[in-house]
DNA sequence: TTGAAAAACTCTACAGTGTAGATAATTAAT
DNA sequence: ATTAATTATCTACACTGTAGAGTTTTTCAA
């Protein structure tokens, strides 16, 4: 069933994919994704909204093409950098797509198999991590673990979670009973003046640390994690 | 507009919010989210859909009462452990929860302060981080760092993202032009023993170690990312 | 016990959704 | 020019969340 090259049976005239796929993620970006629908993507490109569900099968079909499309918005990064300056930027650039496109960004968790920019993807972080030091039985695990944290932190950051503390956020601590939410109530204040962006590259920095401590070169004592 | 205590209006007969609460998670998880609607819940209960709105106000307040029964099914730890064994049984517990109620569990990403059962879980991660020798100008960045990883990984997992390749991924990977992507058709094979809950576990470990490094005891010579 | 206010629940209706299926318009190929 | 295929539209259907009015049930004071 391979989603492989897929054969363009060569398009006519009129709406491309191209323009439907760019005018949905507008559209999404503008409205979210509760108030998204066919109907009102038809609207917006000047045409019949059954004509997008024959282009792509299905909603479902649009959302996978439209996360394919951000995807295909991150480039390549520069091989002949160290891999930590590699993942760094690669990782920047995820946290700017979600920023900028944060309804569309979601369809990214849910579609991760998008096409073959994906392993363009997967191999440029392969090749990081294979350069860090790795050793091929451990790049699986780390190179998951690298994606999931950056999508963790980028999703955390688009839904909510991480931000800076809202004066309703201080009122509502500020009703907690003092007894049993000590630390809270002291490290809330500290939450007004957080900055997302030093939280993403803290994160990183100590997730890149983590991994050159794996490798052979990396720690002076081997790790031996104390259980 | 704090969401304080909520003043229970005193419910005299009938279908409590748990029971639909309940209903409502066991129905999502046999449905899935796209699925999942009020006239299906108000079936399953056997009431009207309308009686479901009135105790929470809109879907979207019955899906915060979901994400809130979720986050209360987490225990405490035991304070009298060690920090790193508080965190890891606390992440433990998280990526269970995801693995038993999967549909249910993005729902939490979307409503992230849920009440007052937010609140503790917040006061326990502090608190080990405290323990742990975080000084409390770091301890904002690093507890959402915590939760944004542990999310992370545990919606990379129900997502579909971590788990092992299947014969189509070989296959897939296998048509790739061999030039490009090198590493991607050294490394696939690899995919097929991989075991979930190790690169869990090893994501976490990896995570409070650098945790502690950011502890003064916890490193020889201070860090010093190097750049 | 009675009356009335409040709470809990139901009914009906409406605008809006995704999409299957038949139809029409356009393009490509012989 | 006549097919055949592709591309786009139209109609219809089952389903969704929910506003609003109506109905039942509970609570509580006189």
């Amino acid at each position: 069933m391979a989603t492989t090259i897929e054969k363009v049976p060569s398009k006519p005239r009129g709406l491309t994919r191209d323009k439907i796929v760019l005018a949905a993620v507008q559209l999404m970006e503008s409205t979210g994704e509760q108030k998204f629908s066919l109907r009102k993507l038809g609207q917006q490109v000047g045409c019949d909204p059954m004509a997008v569900l024959y282009h792509f099968k299905s909603k479902d079909g649009l959302n996978r093409a439209m996360a394919e499309w951000l995807t295909a918005q991150l480039e390549p990064v520069d091989a002949t950098q160290p891999w930590a300056l590699r993942l760094r930027h690669l990782a920047n650039q995820y946290r700017q797509l979600a920023l900028e496109y944060p309804h569309t960004f979601r369809l990214m968790q849910q579609f991760l198999h998008t096409g073959i920019a994906d392993f363009r993807l997967f191999e440029m972080t392969y090749r990081s991590l294979h350069d860090a030091g790795i050793c091929d039985g451990d790049i699986p695990h780390i190179s998951l673990i690298w994606y999931a944290t950056v999508y963790g932190l980028a999703i955390a950051e688009i839904g909510g979670m991480i931000r800076q503390a809202t004066p309703e956020d201080l009122a509502e601590v500020e009703q907690l009973p003092a007894g049993e939410f000590p630390l809270t109530k002291r490290l809330i204040p500290l939450y007004t003046a957080l900055d997302a962006s030093t939280t993403f590259t803290l994160a990183m920095d100590m997730l890149h640390d983590g991994i050159q401590r794996r490798t052979i070169l990396g720690s002076r004592p081997p790790p031996s994690h104390q259980r």
